[in-house]
DNA sequence: TGTAATTCGGATAATTTTATCCGAATTACA
DNA sequence: TGTAATTCGGATAAAATTATCCGAATTACA
């Protein structure tokens, strides 16, 4: 479903917001966080600040940020790690496949990915933070 | 979602089932009908047979079919390929996400799986035949 | 002002997935 | 009975994904 580099976006980004509004998070911090190898997180990292999901602060006391006021839902987390391939591409890898040419589970598969793409666009990172406080969900 | 080896054992196993009733099914057909690399997807005919969802006949005009009789859905040929993954491991990776100890995306996520798997257990092969031979769906 | 904490980016390595190659065995049939 | 068509399995290769290493640059602060 998820490349393992889109679930340490995802746990990554849900713990620096949750552990943001006052704080940066370091790298280490997130890596510990959500039980991932640092120096790989590292780079996911700098993909998201590419995308401007993040913003980083250098030198000692740095760290990560949700941009401040920007709310981010997963679908632009999972965008910006896995591409549009999840929402746009065909399930069966068909190049041409649409309503007019469809592959065999086309139809039935709209469900799905319409199941998907509401799911990922209604949850944002805020809706976790305080159960992450609360430890009613857990990253790692 | 599905490996690309997943994508074309579903693929296979569609044209084999509207190609059989009658005759066998090569491997050359097979790769050609469904424009997959045939080596490769060799191996993913043995996997199948292996698993029982597919029977082989070797040597001239041998070839590939369904076990007669037996009704094959996509679940089957999911599970036999990329395993039970899909279903039963947590989305975002977590050893021990559980309801008890949920990842963020857990309860939200039970949804999707849901649908899935219901998708999944009502297709059933011979539900493509038709459209196959009508052209109304495609394998390429 | 020096040092430790940190992000950044390039290089490389390990692992997994996808793909190819080839020789052996089997079978239909001319 | 010989040959072509075919499955089978082992070995290898290529590509993609995941992971590690390291040196450079930046910054806080003692």
């Amino acid at each position: 479903m998820f490349s393992k580099a889109c679930t340490y976006a995802i746990k990554a980004m849900i713990l620096i917001k949750s552990c943001n509004e006052d704080k940066k998070c370091s790298l280490q911090e997130i890596a510990k966080g959500i039980n991932s190898p640092s120096a790989f997180t590292a780079k996911i990292l700098q993909q998201l600040r590419k995308k401007g999901l993040l913003v980083s602060t250098i030198g000692a006391k740095g760290g990560f940020q949700i941009p401040p006021k920007k709310q981010i839902c997963l679908l632009e987390i999972v965008e910006a790690i896995d591409g549009k391939g999840l929402i746009e591409s065909c399930v069966l890898g068909l190049k041409k496949c649409s309503s007019l040419n469809p592959c065999p589970v086309h139809e039935k598969y709209q469900n799905i990915k319409n199941e998907m793409l509401k799911f990922m666009m209604e949850s944002s990172l805020e809706d976790y933070t305080e159960k992450i406080k609360n430890r009613t969900i857990t990253l790692k």
